[in-house]
RNA sequence: GCUGCGGUAGUGUAGGGGUUAGCAUUGAGGACUGUGGAUCCUCCAGCCCGAGUUCAAAUCUCGGCCGCGGCC
């Protein structure tokens, strides 16, 4: 289901094929947890170029509930999308106090947020949620701790990934593409057991999970490029979780192929615009008169139309069209960079490429 | 004119002799990365004016100014 067409250094460019077609590599998806990005309608995002995007299939199974998605005959018809789905397993609400009750080994205990009913979540019943929901892509149920938590914990998650993983892959639909989810924190041999043993399951493609949660860039990137050696050259690798400019040209430098993120959106709800002169935050007081656009280099449609002092206005009277707007901006800038990747790794100049984005 | 109540960051308020004058919001900055749809952190900013009582006044007394209500 992959392919690799070029290299530049240890960045790589290729292909991925899924049953909704094929995705060029390196590639950014947006999440879209419940079944839309928030501010940004499906149909944008077909405007906007992306093949793909994640959901989170846990949230999905509780609401709209897995009867109304097989009724509907899958997540992509009900949704009216023809293109791939990734489905997150749910596992990362394990970072998040609301959502987690308790792990174990069979599983993790999560609530649900619509009713606040304690729901087990299994590598078994994950694996049928997102074989119900369709998923091109679906993701292994993990074990995901905060890289500070002690070692000890990790080694847990670890074993937990481990046979999750297993189960997992025996019980899910064996058409059906999956990733499983190297953990281990910011341990190396750990990384490395948990590659290695996932390695052995032969999964579609791997991801490095529990990264970019906390943890300084000093910490995240010897872990992913150290990591990244751990994985089959031959699969894709899915850095999960990392959303900005400069983390994801720095992370395909080091070898991953794609990536998903809330961080373009989320960060555009709260003002910070991407832009090829650097990130900034437009809700600062210099951008009320300042009537140039978002970024004089971008062919967005809001860059087209609107300049930077509508749109600081908007955002100061919480207007709800601004976070559509800055969030639209924002992801165009995303698929526009990851584009250009693509163009640098074909033409062998990728460092070049980087270290030129970092002089902005 | 008389009388009652009140006047504390830009705004809304707490404190009624000793407080680094508290809170909310606004304002200025920062954060956010497998999304609980405005969250978190830092900073700026204030006792209406004058006189008095007191070791000490935002606080008590008197006068002024302003606001709201009542009476003439």
């Amino acid at each position: 289901m992959f392919n690799l067409n070029s290299v530049s250094g240890k960045a790589r460019c290729g292909e991925m094929n899924t049953k909704h077609g094929k995705i060029k590599t390196p590639f950014f998806m947006p999440v879209a947890t419940k079944g839309t990005m928030k501010w940004v309608s499906l149909e944008e995002l077909i405007e906007l170029n992306f093949e793909c995007f994640i959901s989170n299939s846990f949230l999905l199974s509780r609401k709209p509930g897995l009867n109304l998605l097989k009724k509907a005959k899958g997540y992509h018809k009900f949704i009216n999308w023809n293109k791939s789905i990734f489905t997150d397993s749910g596992g990362f609400q394990l970072l998040d106090e609301t959502f987690l009750h308790k792990i174990t080994k069979k599983g993790v205990w999560l609530k649900d947020p619509f009713t606040m009913e304690k729901v087990l979540l299994t590598p078994q019943n994950s694996a049928e949620i997102q074989s119900i929901i369709g998923s091109d892509i679906a993701m292994v149920l993990d074990d995901v701790r905060h890289p500070h938590k002690s070692k000890q914990e990790h080694i847990e998650a670890v074993k937990n990934t481990i046979n999750w993983a297993k189960e997992f892959k025996e019980n899910q639909n064996e058409k059906m593409n999956s990733f499983a989810i190297v953990q281990g924190g910011l341990n190396l041999d750990l990384r490395k057991k948990c590659a290695e043993a996932l390695t052995e399951l032969n999964f579609d493609g791997y991801a490095l999970g529990g990264l970019c949660i906390g943890e300084s860039r000093e910490e995240m990137f010897p872990v992913i490029k150290k990591s990244i050696d751990f994985l089959p050259k031959e699969k894709p690798r899915y850095l999960m979780g990392v959303g900005s400019p400069l983390d994801l040209l720095k992370a395909i430098e080091l070898g991953v192929d794609c990536f998903d993120s809330a961080f373009p959106t989320k960060s555009a709800r709260h003002g910070l615009i991407f832009s090829s002169e650097g990130n900034y935050n437009l809700t600062k007081a210099k951008n009320a008169l300042d009537f140039n656009p978002l970024d004089k280099n971008c062919k967005c449609k809001v860059c087209r139309k609107h300049s930077r002092a509508y749109l600081h206005h908007l955002l100061k009277v919480k207007e709800e069209t601004a976070l559509h707007y800055l969030s639209y901006h924002n992801l165009y800038y995303v698929e526009e960079l990851i584009k250009n990747t693509r163009t640098a790794i074909n033409e062998g100049n990728y460092s070049k490429f980087v270290k030129e984005f970092e002089k902005r």
